[in-house]
DNA sequence: GTTATTGCAAAGGCTTTGCACACTT
DNA sequence: AAGTGTGCAAAGCCTTTGCAATAAC
């Protein structure tokens, strides 16, 4: 779906993270390089199903088992989000980028991106109140969406 | 543990709430009013089977299968919250007193409750911004607790 | 008398774990 | 060579579902 590199299949990270992984002292293998750069390539949220099935056409062997435990690798990394979006699964998220939050319409299953500039007073009020250091990278906001509401009637959920 | 009613054991719902549940269509069953009060004298977050191990002195035969409906049922009909504070199993917490939040420390799992009122204006921001209308009664919010902090040494989790 | 609700048991979905083999370092 | 990581398979956990019997209306 995005490779530009023909030649080669497993070259999408950096140097810098590459060295980041190795440098914890675990191990760099063709499984976790393909599962971060299939992340970093899904650009949102993903499943750890979603993954594997993203990841079946160049690495059939993958198994889900080793998936979840990169996930909970890259994540104690700090490479990837994990959140709970109420939909069974959890989802995973390439980090990296500008910090973002999510809206998750109950309605419509809808996902939006919101800035994390609009949670900067919480976060503040949070620690001065009580001295409370919230990780907002794990956050998800429920509720309905702006088409939902308008179209107030059908209860899908 | 709190019967006030030596004489008998299911009633400490009010009238009203009773009717509530009754107006709905629904049959009341010794079951969903045990199940009710329960929630209501725990007192906070509650787990299914939390509920279970309180009922089971007065009502031993009360199936995991029949809470998990109960629940349900009580959080459609505005009774009862449902959130999702990243152990392994939902909470349930009895409404009707002042909304509030959870504080979740991921060190030391400990749940601290906040007023509702410091996400009032994020509440708005949402709604201005992006249209959306927040369901702040499900969230829990994630991160390190103010004594977590100042010990900041063991890494628990 | 009707119809919703219960209990039981089994299935379901997602995730984790034990173990021997393979691979990275 | 040493030791972590993988695949496989099985278990685990929480929750849901089908069904006949039961109880509330």
């Amino acid at each position: 779906m995005s490779a530009n590199h023909p030649t080669d299949t497993t070259t999408t990270l950096s140097q810098a993270e590459l060295a980041a992984l190795r440098a914890r002292g675990h191990r760099l293998t063709p499984q976790r390089i393909l599962i971060l750069e299939t992340l970093k390539a899904g650009g949102g949220h993903m499943t750890a199903d979603q993954i594997h099935a993203q990841v079946a056409p160049r690495l059939p062997a993958l198994n889900a088992a080793t998936i979840y435990r990169t996930l909970q690798w890259l994540n104690g990394a700090g490479l990837v989000s994990v959140t709970d979006v109420g939909e069974g699964s959890l989802v995973y998220e390439y980090f990296g980028h500008t910090p973002h939050h999510h809206l998750i319409c109950q309605r419509c299953h809808r996902v939006l991106e919101i800035d994390h500039a609009l949670l900067t007073p919480l976060t503040h009020d949070l620690a001065d109140r009580y001295g409370f250091s919230a990780r907002f990278d794990h956050m998800a906001i429920f509720g309905e969406c702006r088409e939902c509401r308008q179209s107030n009637g059908g209860e899908e959920a």
